[in-house]
DNA sequence: ACTTCTTGCGCAATCGTTTGCGCGACTCAG
DNA sequence: CTGAGTCGCGCAAACGATTGCGCAAGAAGT
């Protein structure tokens, strides 16, 4: 039971391949009456066009836009995928690009897998995730010339290519502004080792707004959270909550690792925010429901997504095109964990 | 910049497109010499087999494995997705195979996307997601003859194909076995509209151990939950919470419901579990950090959506094969949201 | 030396769709 | 009545990879 081709629509009618092709496409001299027949029919015997053929024509592209799966390391339970990918859905809309997957096999690198996507043409443009500071993901596509977006900006090269990005920079000078106006002074910024883009930008934010407000009482320290490790993460929290000059209030790059705070102001009864104040990003599910309420920024995620898939496709519609960017504000979320500095 | 085909080696090696196929699939009668020098260059011009050429020739099919986004109605800010695809990028593995996803576009159906998937071929298989009790999608794959995996049984056909399901049916016997032992007489059971076979199962699995029990003393009120409308959800929760023999234990269908309780009794001022003992189901993220933490169960996403893609991987191998079937138990996370009785 | 077998490799068809080119048949103006 | 223009449609090539068939050259057997 294969399905129908065009070729068996021409037989039955009694017309030739190019035509019913024609007919269907809507493109060429075809009357009317010929044009409904063919479509009536097609629509009976179920065709679509099949998507291999048109793509190997050259036609069509592949009608995929591609996204390799990492691992985030920080646990998959976050929403993050989840909320990308439909956002993703949302924007490719009906356009008849369809997303596709991919994932990297067990000793292969993510550059490996997408080099094999572009040569083997699977996808017509990839939707990068997670950029870091040097990212030959990025030079390789460059190169390549192939269609691509990321979600994140590169510090270096903004103008380079098309990105979507949140603005952690000035979210992270706003949440340092919010504290210091509550009288905090001791900072802790819970950071990660890997060199994200947004770990850039976001540290960033923070370190000129503290200099510009060029009060020399305020101190940071910064404190890197380990990968894989939940154990020796929550020592590292620990130590940071305990530590000499005692943080009064603690910035998280995100909210998965202020959640984690949270949890460890907990074991040691430190009371939040009367004892010590915690701000995250991102403002996942959990933060709502955590107890106290988590004071976050809301990324977005979806609709960054949603601009990705849009720019994506203009970027496969004309490479010509100059590079795009769309910069997402997020919005600081109040909940119960900031408060004023302890006396 | 195109991509290096089979012929650009033919040519630069001085052999016919036909010699080198072979020579890289290592099929026929090559000699090594022949066979290295091809295979060296292919490495050096990062060459890749044509998907779509390859499928046309019916070699090789599409290399897609296909899953159709839905919109789950409960909002996607829980992880379910994400860990779903995590898990199916798991399943399958360096196989060669991809994921691809379909949006559904505005005014058509989930079948209509389905039919047209099948049709243009451009998956080899489908994964199905959110099971009804009678489902359209189930009757037109089995018909085709196209093969699909489903996550979640049918009651009606469990034999019929291929699934993965996660037993609710023995969990919430087990939910009501525990709270019966604390005390509980009266439950209420939080479900939803949409006649989705978890919520069969699960439901079931309740009923059945309540007549199991034969306590004439025991009462469930069900409660339905609507499925877009927020507010009227949270006053549904409020009615029940409050409701004339009110409820001492609820069991709610899965964590997004039971959040809401939890949130809606503290509006109440209603103590949990002092007041009134909270179960759910799926152990999603914020059921670990809310307050009280949410006994539940963990359905173990990742681990289904894993078998699900081995299970299709299979199933287009060998679309003979008689049925596979996998039953995941859940496992019961006690955390502080339930207690004795209150007296 | 002649047949037979083997080895190495190319020819050509095939998958389904699109598209440039052109062929007949018709219409219409002069 | 004839030349030009239009209309409807088919031919054939092309996309890239695969594969049955077979050809030529050398090896091996008698």
């Amino acid at each position: 039971m294969t399905a129908a081709t065009i070729k068996d629509i021409a037989r039955a009618l009694g017309l030739s391949p190019s035509t019913v092709s024609r007919a269907l496409s809507g493109h060429a001299r075809i009357p009317e009456a010929t044009r409904s027949k063919v479509r009536s029919l097609a629509q009976d015997l179920g065709y679509a066009p099949n998507r291999a053929a048109q793509t190997l024509v050259g036609k069509r592209n592949s009608g995929f836009a591609g996204l390799v799966l990492t691992d985030p390391g920080y646990g998959r339970e976050d929403s993050y995928l989840g909320e990308f990918l439909s956002g993703l859905g949302q924007g490719l809309g009906d356009n008849g690009v369809d997303l596709f997957l991919a994932a990297i096999p067990q000793g292969q690198s993510e550059l490996s897998v997408i080099q094999n996507i572009v040569a083997s043409r699977r996808a017509d443009g990839l939707i990068l995730g997670r950029t870091s500071e040097v990212d030959p993901r990025i030079d390789f596509l460059m190169q390549a010339g192939f269609p691509f977006v990321t979600h994140g900006r590169l510090a270096a090269r903004e103008e380079a290519h098309d990105w979507v990005d949140t603005d952690g920079f000035t979210a992270f000078g706003e949440a340092f502004d919010m504290l210091y106006a509550l009288g905090h002074r001791q900072f802790a910024l819970l950071t990660i080792e890997e060199p994200m883009t947004f770990r850039l930008h976001r540290t960033e934010g923070l370190m000129q707004a503290i200099e510009r407000r060029g009060d020399p009482s305020v101190s940071v320290s910064i404190v890197t959270s380990p990968r894989y490790d939940n154990a020796r993460r929550r020592q590292v929290i620990h130590d940071m909550l305990i530590g000499k000059p005692r943080p009064t209030a603690v910035i998280a790059m995100f909210d998965g690792l202020a959640m984690a705070v949270l949890q460890e102001a907990e074991n040691l009864s430190l009371a939040v925010p009367e004892s010590v104040s915690v701000v995250g990003f991102d403002n996942i599910a959990s933060a709502a429901t955590a107890r106290p309420g988590l004071t976050t920024f809301d990324s977005n995620t979806f609709e960054a997504a949603r601009d990705c898939a849009r720019m994506l496709l203009a970027r496969i519609a004309d490479p010509q095109a100059p590079a795009a960017h769309h910069l997402i504000r997020p919005k600081l979320v109040l909940r119960a964990s900031h408060g004023p500095v302890p006396i």
